[in-house]
DNA sequence: TGAAAGCAAGAGCGGTGCTCTCCAATATGG
DNA sequence: CCATATTGGAGAGCACCGCTCTTGCTTTCA
């Protein structure tokens, strides 16, 4: 790699790591290109070389973001017995909790309310699919019972292909719509606490607020799992 | 009512009325006080001696938001008989989904990302409590059967204490536990849909998401109300 | 009727994303 | 090795933003 390649790489890890500093600041909405840009010791057109407009930083900081949920997932869940499923569940839930609480304006970027105008590319969906795939992966491990689970009406099994096709295509669709419950359940939970509509709703003690994220999760995924 | 009185409350209305088409086109943070201010036919200084900021006007939509909603979940409550839990839930449930459906900035106002620095002011509170209410007097009207089901640990108990000493001191804790679960769930697929992630996921046909959003809240509502 | 209050307009400040032109430094091919 | 082509930084500038302050006019009230 020459001089200017790997000058251009620096800058672009310069750009990127001032960037994320500020989301973590202001979010996303007040992420001004200029601030980066003299944070970096640039002028702001220059930016303009490294990201052909501000959307594009975005896109970069959403692709991070994924990938940071992601990997802590991966991670938590790495460490449970893959006979377990309740706990592996329980530990890709807490890990997005976790990582949500820390970072609440990456988790607001990928999670929150879109950009009104910005239309996430492509290469977003790898990252995006990080997790479910997790989720999936559990389901594949328990199959459940087929007998003592009640088929859904086919029109919801029809609803669900999409994301069987893609994703699952060995699945039951009774099962991956249960799991997809477990999915929105997790999410709505997250987003709730990180956009603060609990405070004076639930307890504001961290350790009070994860044991009833936990039971929560806990309970869903029980019922997600076990035949109902 | 004085002239002047009078023209104030005109404008005010008028400032809403465009402030309410902007952010239905360009969302909350695309939102122009100058814009506005242009299409009511105003120069944008004057504009500040009806709301003393941009944020004082967010106030005022979400307020409007938060009633809209409300109002819309009432009266589809209303309609159902009052012995059919289920039936209230899902008739609540179906209702903000249509509302956030037909107006997706709306709902990103008031269950979306937050805006960096916005505090949201104490009027806000009652607007916003409609929909939970709603939901506590489906729990108060069908307490089940307290024998069937296993009480939650103590902790999960204490947790949602704010919320039952401030809506429902007259609830169950576990019952009320339940009733929040269903309540992130709601609100956990509704955001799934209206913030776009479930493009190549759940079928795009608006009958088809209806169906599958009307199946899962019926099983949730009912494990809800059923023993568990 | 005169003083007080309300309201619209205009100029202006510091900020934004983005474009365009200019120039210096670097890389590359004959 | 040098001329040429490519790359990247700087600066000016455009149209926009929220917000403040001053200047007048008009309505209200004592």
């Amino acid at each position: 790699m020459g001089a200017r390649a790997e000058s251009r790489e620096r800058t672009i890890a310069a750009l990127m790591a001032s960037a994320r500093a500020q989301l973590a600041e202001v979010g996303a909405a007040g992420l001004s290109l200029r601030a980066i840009a003299r944070d970096v010791g640039l002028v702001s057109s220059a930016v303009y070389r490294y990201f052909p407009s501000r959307d594009a930083l975005l896109t970069a900081l959403i692709v991070e973001a994924y990938d940071a949920m992601g990997g802590a997932a991966e991670r938590a869940e790495r460490q449970v017995a893959r006979g377990d499923a309740t706990g592996r569940v329980r530990a890709i839930a807490h890990a997005m909790r976790t990582w949500a609480l820390a970072n609440p304006n990456e988790y607001a970027l990928i999670f929150g309310s879109p950009v009104p105008g910005y239309v996430a590319p492509d290469v977003t969906i790898g990252p995006a699919s990080r997790i479910p795939i997790l989720l999936i992966e559990v389901l594949r491990d328990h199959p459940g019972d087929d007998a003592d689970r009640q088929p859904l009406p086919a029109r919801v099994e029809r609803a669900i292909e999409p994301l069987r096709a893609q994703l699952a295509p060995d699945l039951d669709p009774t099962q991956l719509a249960l799991g997809y419950t477990l999915w929105e359940f997790i999410l709505g939970a997250i987003s709730i606490e990180v956009f603060g509509h609990q405070v004076n709703v639930i307890d504001a003690r961290a350790q009070m607020r994860r044991s009833f994220f936990d039971e929560q999760v806990t309970r869903v995924a029980a019922l997600t799992f076990g035949s109902v």
